[in-house]
RNA sequence: GCCGGGGUGGCGGAAUGGUAGACGCGGCGGCCUCAAAAGCCGCUGUUCGCAAGGACGUGCGGGUUCGAGUCCCGCCCCCGGUACCA
């Protein structure tokens, strides 16, 4: 068993509250860690110390930026232009969490949208192996379902509409549309492109290039997020210009709208008003025709549209497909456009490359040389790390570029290939690639001259258990993912799951709502566990709700365990030798039973409820325990109050530590069976009595015991019986009237 | 909008289709104590009733079943994620 635990302190939350409180990040971070470590050590916290790492440490991403190498060298880091939030005020870069309603969150200026080259992964290139693999690893369904929407994967065609001149004759361009719903070409009634589609120029008619060179730059302006919202109404400009449905022969317009995305497929759609909603919306807003192609039930082909008719039906004015059920019209019509050549089926995923530059000052330099004579050139690996140089104005200027690329002294090197001046790279790498690979080098920190030592990582690695908040499910799981497929690919490890079990804790919260410093709600442990303890501390965290979906963290609460440990103290140590008596031993196994069930399943709550139940009937009136009796739920409290267990086990007189060796319980099935039990007596489901029989009692002895309780012959008294239910042991059903 | 997760006493929360409310907090009464704390015993869903006992009760409305917090259909509300993905 080997827990680690380490420290994730890059990026921008860690370099704006460096910001806030005035210290530079090398300072502060260190004595950040210096605190959490100290509160995990005291609230009992059992990892491996030896094994911590510190994503800021340059030993630690002197292996981060060897990992970028790999994939550079791999063909799978690129850089291409891609859009960013731009403050004009700022002069920055915003992430999109910076963006509040359109404007920057500290200078409230409108924020715009610039393009710059990037580096990116190619993620997009594992998609369908992410889907796929997610089918065999055990992780919570919830978690599995958000990675599985988020690859999006999508089936369709893409089709081809030539783009036609006034009179109707092809130019040789021609539009490539992505689309779910290929059997709905026959109501394409027009076609729109992505403000940022090239073809945008070239489509469009001389006399128009005003109106769409106005919206394309009004679209640029707006920043991403804004641009992205769903719920405004929809703009676009016409093009002027024309394309033939391919399907029809007919001629459509080409327009422009912001509604259609560069990032989605080929950032151009083919418009079905009729079976689309948004197509719809924008139909209605600019009196485009819409034709129906599809009928629902009920329908004929008269029938108007009020909305995007997306259900079941079959197709109609659709040329030779009328009739075709939609459940196999996609194929239909994809392998016609396919045999006339105009369209191909096609897959399609939602998931984007990954973008891992950061304009920014916190985090691990991209190890890369920029050479005018030989373009990006690593870093050789022998000369990692590229090590983030103290700056103490790391602030965003006016200069609007990384920080980095204003200390000229670092920036300014020789090309590793032909040793020309040249320039490193500037941006620093996104914080999900230093907690993409961390598990990978808790087992070797102790090892300088490689990431990890293959040995050790095939025998303790993949991770068999992972535990972790949910707002991870996708991005950092994902990341992680990807990265331990292609480091399998590349032959450095012989995995590609990363994590065998995943389950996704839920979140404490307080009064209610998430905990934070603005709320000032946040709960701090220190004064807690000085007036109760780290053992009720911990006891209390696992017990006030179920794990997998957190609770609500009320002070009055502790009380609870605190008494219950109390309880348990006193017990033990005023515990006598002896023997133990039937009814409180079947408890103390039926406790074990349960506890030893519900750990593995993280029914910590309910656990401890088990054991406090117990407890209550081993004192119950008063009475004196013996030690066989106690001794178990002392070994089965320990992984929550491991201090007093530990204390409690020696003073049994046991020698090692309670944490060494095979000492949890194991329950006696003989013992667990009751001799009597109370069953249930019903009459039309209602419960009108209760009777303790022996356990195995012949059924008509019950039914008989049933009938003759007072309450329950009211009940049944001159009404016609007609049916007896017994549930032996749990109930019996007079079925009357 | 879509995708998750929820809605159960005064509160946190339990309940393989089979006695709803385990366990705990809080509250009430009692024991112990000079007193308090701790501890111990009992009560504690609402309501009618002197009682025995009855009626009602798991967000709302239907349904399946001998029996529904649990299953099915249709809604409402809360929390988290996501944002026109063609």
């Amino acid at each position: 068993m080997f827990e680690p635990m380490g420290f994730d302190a890059f990026g921008i939350h860690s370099e704006n509250f460096a910001l806030k409180v005035g210290t530079h990040p090398m300072d502060l971070i260190p004595s950040n860690v210096k605190n959490f470590t100290r509160q995990l050590r005291r609230i009992g916290g059992m990892f491996d110390w030896e094994h911590s790492v510190d994503t800021t440490d340059p030993a630690y991403y002197k292996w981060t930026q060897w990992i970028f190498l790999q994939f550079f060298k791999a063909g799978l880091a690129e850089r291409k232009e891609a859009p960013v939030n731009w403050c004009p005020s700022c002069m920055t870069v915003l992430a999109n969490e910076q963006v509040v309603g359109g404007e920057c969150e500290r200078c409230a200026t409108p924020v715009e949208q610039r393009r710059i080259a990037q580096w990116f992964f190619r993620i997009t290139d594992y998609a369908q192996r992410l889907l796929d693999n997610l089918d065999h690893i055990d992780w919570s369904e919830t978690t599995l379902k958000a990675q599985r929407n988020w690859i999006g994967r999508s089936t369709g065609a893409q089709l081809r509409f030539p783009v036609v001149d006034e009179a109707g004759d092809e130019t040789g361009t021609h539009i490539e549309v992505y689309t779910t719903r290929p059997d709905t070409v026959f109501g394409a009634t027009y076609v729109v492109l992505s403000p940022e589609h090239p073809l945008v120029q070239s489509v469009t008619e001389e006399g128009m290039l005003g109106h769409v060179s106005d919206y394309v730059e009004a679209a640029a302006q707006r920043d991403l997020v804004a641009r992205q919202k769903t719920d405004k109404t929809k703009t676009g400009v016409p093009t002027g210009g024309f394309c033939r449905n391919p399907a029809t022969g007919e001629m459509i317009p080409i327009w422009i709208a912001d509604y259609v995305l560069m990032e989605y497929g080929t950032g151009a759609i083919m418009a079905v008003p009729g079976h689309d909603s948004r197509d719809f919306e924008f139909a209605e807003q600019f009196a485009l025709p819409i034709v129906r192609v599809v009928l629902g039930p009920g329908d004929s082909s008269e029938t108007p549209l009020e909305e995007a008719y997306v259900g079941p039906g079959s197709l109609i004015n659709s040329g030779p497909f009328n009739g075709t059920d939609v459940s196999e019209s996609v194929e239909v019509v994809t392998a016609w456009a396919s045999e006339k050549g105009w369209g191909d089926a096609r897959v399609n995923f939602r998931l984007h490359d990954w973008c891992i530059s950061r304009q920014r000052y916190w985090g691990p330099p991209i190890p890369i040389v920029h050479c005018d004579a030989c373009g990006p050139v690593a870093v050789p690996e022998s000369d990692l790390p590229v090590v983030l140089p103290r700056v103490e104005d790391f602030r965003p200027d006016e200069s609007g570029i990384s920080p980095l690329a204003r200390v000229e002294a670092w920036y300014r090197t020789t090309c590793p290939e032909c040793g020309a001046e040249a320039r490193r790279e500037t941006d620093v790498s996104d914080t999900f690639l230093d907690s993409g690979w961390y598990f990978i080098r808790y087992p070797s920190t102790d090892l300088d001259s490689e990431p990890f030592d293959s040995g050790i990582t095939s025998r303790w690695l993949p991770v068999d258990a992972y535990i972790g908040g949910n707002e991870h499910a996708v991005l950092h799981l994902l990341y992680s993912r990807f990265i331990t497929m292609v480091l399998k690919d590349l032959g450095h490890i012989d995995f590609e799951e990363p994590y065998k079990t995943f389950r996704a804790h839920g979140l404490i919260i307080a009064d209610g709502a998430k905990m934070s410093k603005s709320k000032g709600n946040v709960i701090v442990p220190d004064p807690i566990i000085e007036e109760f303890g780290a053992d009720t501390f911990r006891t209390y965290l696992m017990f006030l709700g179920p794990f997998e979906e957190g609770g609500d963290y009320r002070p009055q609460g502790i009380q609870g365990p605190f008494g219950f440990l109390h309880r348990l103290w006193d017990t033990v140590i005023s515990a006598r030798t002896g023997e133990t008596d039937a009814d409180v031993e079947r408890k103390v196994h039926q406790t074990i039973r349960q506890v030893t069930e519900q750990i593995p399943d993280l029914g910590y709550n309910t656990a401890i409820a088990a054991m406090m139940e117990c407890l209550n009937v081993i004192r119950a009136g008063g009475r004196t325990a013996v030690r066989a009796e106690v001794e178990p739920l002392v070994v089965m409290v320990a992984p929550f109050a491991p201090h007093m267990a530990e204390e409690l086990w020696e003073r049994l007189g046991h020698a090692g530590s309670i944490f060494d060796g095979a000492n949890w319980p194991e329950f006696d099935i003989a013992k667990l069976v009751e001799t009597t039990v109370n069953v249930a007596i019903q009459v039309n489901g209602k419960l009108r009595a209760t009777i303790s029989i022996e356990k195995n009692e012949r059924e008509s002895e019950v039914i008989a015991a049933a009938r003759a309780e007072e309450n329950v012959m009211r009940h049944i008294e001159g009404k016609e019986e007609r049916r007896v239910i017994h549930v032996p042991g749990r109930l019996v059903n007079f079925v009357v009237g």
